[in-house]
DNA sequence: AAATTGAACAACCGCAAGACT
DNA sequence: CAGTCTTGCGGTTGTTCAATT
């Protein structure tokens, strides 16, 4: 015996919304704003429950939802994220405008599992292509001349923070001008003893591989952002505890770029459950 | 034409975390 | 500080509709 569903009240109406109450969600919400959806049913005059009510405007009502066809570079995205971060569909969603958890979970299950299933579970050619540009990335961190770091275990609280923004422009083949940005990641590495607790520092970056599978090395296929072209990891300069470690992500991007670069690199933070400190 | 099947997606449910009292 | 409330999340179920038999 479960407690009792929030909607088990009499009165109170389940199943599909009608236009007549998604009118009246939408005008109280745009008349009061969104929030205290417990006593929004109420105070809105609909026979439901502050829950459904939320789910109806999140879902569907909300202004700035993009409905139906997802697009291919959406499709890839979702795979790509799904394959970094699991059922985390509100952190998924939260990389698509306009897109929402409820309905990228629904396209995954009716549409990538499926597909996923079929080709193998996608690591086939997609898995050999991380490891190809893994390969790549390490031959021009090493060409750089900076130290590669190992994988080596820390313990559960890992930090990242982007440092200071190195002035470091420098040019290419186009004489284009570059900006670089630096993540210090941080692993308090066996301060409790507990080896089973830890991030392996693989895994992060397998996970910045997993950014980047494009061929162009296209940020997270967000046509907004500079694609960024390469990826250096290090040990940052200056730490006498080898357990901190600098990614350097250039980009070909200018100044009033960097915002973006910026946005993406906490978005990158969040995904994997790091903490990110000033 | 009716019945069946399956895809798509809307909606519900329980749980957990954080906010509030 | 404990209890309660609110909100958000992810899993699951229910409903609709088109395709197939």
């Amino acid at each position: 015996m479960g407690r009792k569903p929030c909607c088990s009240r009499d009165g109170l109406r389940r199943g599909a919304w009608t236009q007549e109450e998604d009118k009246i969600l939408s005008a109280y919400i745009k008349a009061h704003g969104e929030g205290r959806w417990r006593s929004l049913p109420s105070r809105a005059g609909l026979k439901r429950c502050g829950k459904s009510c939320r789910l109806r405007w999140l879902n569907y009502l909300r202004p700035d939802i993009k409905r139906g066809n997802i697009s291919q570079e959406e499709d890839d995205l979702i795979i790509r994220l799904h394959k970094l971060l699991g059922n985390k569909w509100s952190l998924i969603a939260g990389r698509l405008p306009g897109r929402t958890d409820n309905e990228i979970k629904n396209y995954w299950n009716t549409h990538l599992s499926k597909t996923l299933i079929k080709h193998g579970n996608g690591h086939d050619e997609h898995q050999n292509k991380i490891e190809t540009k893994k390969e790549k990335t390490l031959a021009i961190v090493d060409t750089n001349n900076v130290v590669r770091t190992k994988a080596r275990r820390c313990t559960s609280n890992v930090f990242i923070t982007t440092t200071p923004q190195q002035q470091q422009p420098h040019f290419d083949d186009h004489n284009e001008e570059h900006m670089n940005t630096g993540v210090l990641l941080h692993g308090n590495e066996a301060a409790n003893g507990d080896e089973n607790t830890g991030h392996e520092i693989e895994s992060w970056w397998d996970a910045l591989m997993d950014f980047n599978m494009n061929d162009d090395w296209t940020w997270m296929n967000e046509a907004s952002s500079p694609p960024i072209h390469n990826i250096n990891v290090a040990e940052a300069e200056g730490d006498d505890d080898d357990d901190h470690h600098q990614v350097m992500i250039e980009s070909e991007a200018d100044e009033t770029r960097k915002p973006d670069l910026d946005l993406d690199l906490n978005a990158l933070a969040a995904f994997l459950d790091w903490e990110t400190y000033a």
